[in-house]
DNA sequence: CAAATGAATAATGTATTCAAAGTTGCGAGA
DNA sequence: TCTCGCAACTTTGAATACATTATTCATTTG
């Protein structure tokens, strides 16, 4: 790239922008997906709460802490402000949306709404072997939640997706593509199974299992509403513990522009 | 442009400056929203069916057509792949999503459920003022409809969604936020008023009405979504005839990738 | 002393350049 | 003749360069 980098002159005091955004120079840099990684970075810094909420985000030290032009990173906030994690103010650059509990709250009911019609279609007409395999999963997740703990993080997360993936696998191509989006925008991976959530989980999978099994249009959408609606709540408490939402008692809150 | 356009997020810090210097934009200022202009002119483009289904987007014609280089460009592409209009292929560039007609229908009715959610919270809780608008908005848009035509298109549309509008209002932020994304990644200004539609949507706005005004939610919710699903129909119609979808009398239809 | 003005500085949006991968077309060999 | 392979051409993705606008900061002025 450019060993000859002009580093000099940056002797100014700023030592708190790298702490903000790490560096990370991950091995597979394949181009053509590196607006991806920047995508994955950014909202990884939105989402744990390094990025405050209203907060600008800064191209230039994300191209130096990942060693990027500046051109995929453009690409990814263009990506982040159409998840809404972060707004494009035309020539004022990208800030971090200011996301609301409700906002959080509000955005699993919407994965609820969606999830519950491929719950519906899932109840409606799932063949005998998608329902062996729902089956097959859930009893590895029930398995794992009895344990209580026998599976690491990781594998949780992996039978959980695996379950509502073979459900949405009965809805049409766009249903599935939606919430694919409304899976990825916002926290799915760190929080769900930590506590005893893994135990209601397990649950509620079973409720919508049973009704998936049963036929039972209605209740299998009904079950999978309640289902994400708890999970919003779970999202939305791990979300205040990260310090995601303006927090009125946190006099550090004003770091960057005074806003409001 | 739109007087009735709800600002939100506009919140610099002086609000109320009883200044006589009245705020003005000035139409030539078109630099920061280039990516937007080349985003509606592709997906107008795809949505006439001038781009087909799997055809390659060539982002350098499209940088002489507007005479813009290619950075800009490349961002609509990002935001059209958003939207599902386009996909991305690593190192292949763009090409025209291959929506079937089921795709079509499916994301109306994803729409509708979205938007039952909305006009179910609208019958819910819907203040006497609003209710009142909304009767106003259809009460101009059933006489339009009756007149058969008095107004034009154009008057037609903004009243179709100024109903809508006034109805997602009772929704929570993020709700509406995917609504509006919902409901620009797909025709809604070009056929609905077409035939008798208006017809059809009249009667539709007035059974949701009504729902909502007797503070019936699931009535609502089910008058929204069987709207939107019926306007799905018309829109894949719409699309049809303008060829957006492959036709199997075409022997250049191949021309890509085939999708499982 | 506060507010305002203007220059200096920084950051953004867009254009341009560059390297690498894809695509195409032609010729050699079976 | 058909197929495979190689080289020239295209196009993409990323880096860099440039022009314009926002922001900061010191100075001035009432």
């Amino acid at each position: 790239m450019e060993p000859t980098t002009v580093q000099e002159g940056v002797e100014r005091g700023d030592v708190d922008r790298p702490s903000r955004y790490p560096a990370r120079t991950p091995a597979s840099r394949r181009r053509g997906v590196l607006g991806e990684e920047v995508v994955d970075y950014v909202r990884e810094l939105i989402l744990t709460g390094t990025l405050r909420s209203g907060e600008k985000v800064d191209q230039q030290a994300i191209s130096e802490a990942l060693d990027v032009s500046r051109s995929p990173i453009r690409e990814a906030l263009v990506v982040l402000s159409r998840e809404g994690l972060v707004e494009l103010t035309p020539r004022r650059g990208a800030s971090v949306a200011r996301l609301s509990r409700e906002d959080i709250v509000d955005h699993y009911a919407l994965f609820g709404v969606v999830a519950g019609r491929a719950a519906a279609l899932a109840a409606e007409g799932l063949d005998a072997e998608g329902l062996a395999e729902l089956r097959d999963v859930h009893a590895s997740f029930l398995a794992a939640g009895s344990d209580g703990g026998a599976l690491d993080p990781d594998d949780l997360q992996q039978l959980n997706h695996d379950f509502h993936r073979l459900i949405n696998l009965a809805a049409p191509g766009r249903t599935r593509w939606l919430l694919r989006h409304l899976e990825h925008s916002v926290p799915t991976s760190y929080y769900e199974f930590a506590d005893g959530w893994n135990r209601v989980a397990v649950e509620h999978h079973a409720a919508i299992l049973d009704a998936i099994a049963a036929g039972d249009v209605e209740e299998a959408r009904r079950a999978m509403e309640a289902h994400l609606q708890a999970s919003g709540e779970a999202a939305a408490a791990e979300l205040a513990a990260r310090g995601f939402f303006d927090s009125d008692d946190d006099p550090e809150a004003d770091l960057g522009e005074g806003v409001g």
